[in-house]
DNA sequence: GCCGTTCGATTAACCGGTTAAGAGACGACT
DNA sequence: AGTCGTCTCTTAACCGGTTAATCGAACGGC
């Protein structure tokens, strides 16, 4: 069977095309009878608007845009970006907005993208994660006055709107913690140097164990793997004196620490306490369970969408402060040896 | 700067928009001379086809879709579906169609959305995940018409084609090895038991245990999380005699199981042999890193996202069979004690 | 010199909606 | 009775592409 168009619904309800958007889209112009008739119809018919037909005359997509340029391989894993995902589609399948995905190679192809996808009018914004130092994407959506909220901050983020979490704040208490706990040793495996919240962990860590008068801290840089984050462990624990306390920037590193904790015959927590960042059911898997620094990615995601709504709406769109990431401990955490 | 559109560079060249139609998409109807010169102005004005346009004047909105139904909490840790979406992606980036994403309360709303994307011509198809035993989103598919490749199969598809790989011969191979080692108890930790993938996995693994005279097979149906893995490992490892063996039908809860293990002085795989279904850089994160059951996941995501654009396109579509999934020997089995 | 082709371009309709402008019908008011 | 306003509905243009039909000019053949 033909799927309706407003033209059958108005053939079989004897009036014009014209009164037939009138009705479905709740304007006056038509009678309460006729419309009942019409929505009775179109009901029956089972329509709903050509997306194509209304995102041509009304200049609207009504999907928004999501780029990851993260390889297969760790996307598969680390589950932020599946629970932002979910977050975000929580918010735009109420309203009944698509959310348009790519998983891109690189920043240009993922730069490619914007410029097409704009040019298409494919969507009506885009949300911009993983936000760099220096990040052009920044500069481009400037430039082609896309409308897109960064999912990060709150540096660089140039004139767009962002969500973000204090991150340093949230440093700060993990290393008071550990070293209430006594730790005088702390580490860090973090992710890429270039992203904004790594590096903003990093100075808070810094300015943290100084004031604190810690030492030898040491910060290693990874991709995220797995592979990278067992192979930082194993440097960490092979010093002497070692660390003991490391900060993990992704569960799935803290995950693999544990594994090397185990074939190094380290112990959790009695030898080195493990936190990771970006709690997840993950940190709960393994034993002992990871003491990890937590916050509410879903609903993150679905502020992020809202505020993106907001500013694709007109509406004036401001960088505003999502929860602080707070210390959930488990059993990866307790007083030094 | 407002978007170009074909009327604009029409302009610029001098020509109709009929010409510049031709011209940008390759058509006999104009010489090479204004050819280049509308391309070159094409270009400098960035121009990209409006979607909407496009889809409305020749039906096609160049996007496919793909609806998740699992909650949040577990799309995130297990990687499959973000294997999928990357392998599906890696296909439909190459030739500029996008993927329309929705992460989906539950089937009613799953199949509510295939209704509006149909009539709305949001999508030109889509693909199928989590194939249940009499699932009423085969019929819907069909009744409406509407293009789709099921990721799995081969019972169940109705008239649509699938993309399956040989469960029940891996499991079998999975069987017949720990067999070999000498093992004669093996349980199973499966997943949701509705799933077709379940129900054909249960089934080989009682012909193959039966043939090979076993005994005390147990399989416990679980919702694919860690805490369900965990809770069902720690029963089948407190039973007497305890299984020699246990096969996980995802990373998670093997994941879940090593934690379980180590909870309880177990050894693995002295005490007791680990399988993983669907093998993930989870697997080879934990220690002992884990025997699994492997497949390409993001080539199986490629190859059904080609099959649906055939199906889009009006080829007639076969189901096909992908690679069968093959055991990667790790550390996790071994000859029971 | 006339006719039929071919080439290169234009014209106009169409896809399925939205919406400004206009046109009847009807009741109220002066 | 005439005028005005309101309500209900129709008409037609428009969004930005595609494409069948048409048209004019150049050219070759007789």
């Amino acid at each position: 069977m033909r799927r309706a168009t407003i033209a059958d619904i108005a053939r079989a309800a004897g009036v014009s095309k014209g009164a037939v958007s009138y009705a479905l889209n709740g304007r006056p112009g038509v009678s309460e009878a006729t419309r009942r008739r019409i929505l009775a119809i179109a009901a029956e018919y089972g329509w709903h608007p050509s997306s194509a037909a209304r995102a041509l005359s009304d200049g609207r997509a009504g999907v928004l845009g999501l780029v990851i340029d993260r390889p297969a391989s760790t996307l598969g894993i680390e589950s932020f970006f599946m629970q932002l995902i979910s977050g975000v589609e929580s918010t735009l399948s109420a309203r009944s907005v698509g959310l348009l995905l790519q998983v891109s190679a690189d920043q240009a192809k993922e730069m490619e993208t914007y410029r097409r996808w704009w040019a298409q009018r494919r969507v009506d914004g885009v949300i911009l994660v993983d936000l760099a130092r220096d990040d052009p994407r920044v500069g481009l959506l400037e430039k082609l006055h896309m409308p897109a909220v960064v999912v990060g901050g709150p540096y660089g983020l140039g004139s767009l709107p962002g969500v973000w979490s204090d991150d340093a704040r949230a440093t700060t208490a993990v290393v008071e913690y550990l070293a209430a706990l006594g730790h005088r040793r702390i580490a860090r495996v973090a992710g890429l140097p270039q992203l904004w919240h790594t590096a903003l962990r990093t100075k808070a860590l810094q300015e943290a164990t100084e004031r604190l008068g810690l030492t030898d801290v040491l910060t290693i840089n990874t991709d995220y793997t797995g592979e990278q984050g067992a192979s930082a462990t194993r440097a960490l624990l092979s010093r002497r004196p070692a660390p003991t306390a490391i900060i993990y920037d992704n569960d799935v590193m803290a995950v693999a620490a544990v594994a090397v904790a185990h074939e190094m015959r380290v112990e959790i927590p009695a030898d080195v306490s493990v936190v990771a960042w970006d709690d997840s059911p993950l940190c709960q898997l393994v034993h002992p369970q990871l003491s990890a620094v937590g916050r509410d990615i879903v609903r993150y995601g679905a502020h992020a969408a809202v505020r993106l709504l907001d500013l694709v709406a007109g509406a004036e769109v401001e960088t505003v402060e999502d929860d602080t990431p707070r210390l959930i401990p488990r059993g990866s955490t307790a007083a030094p040896r």
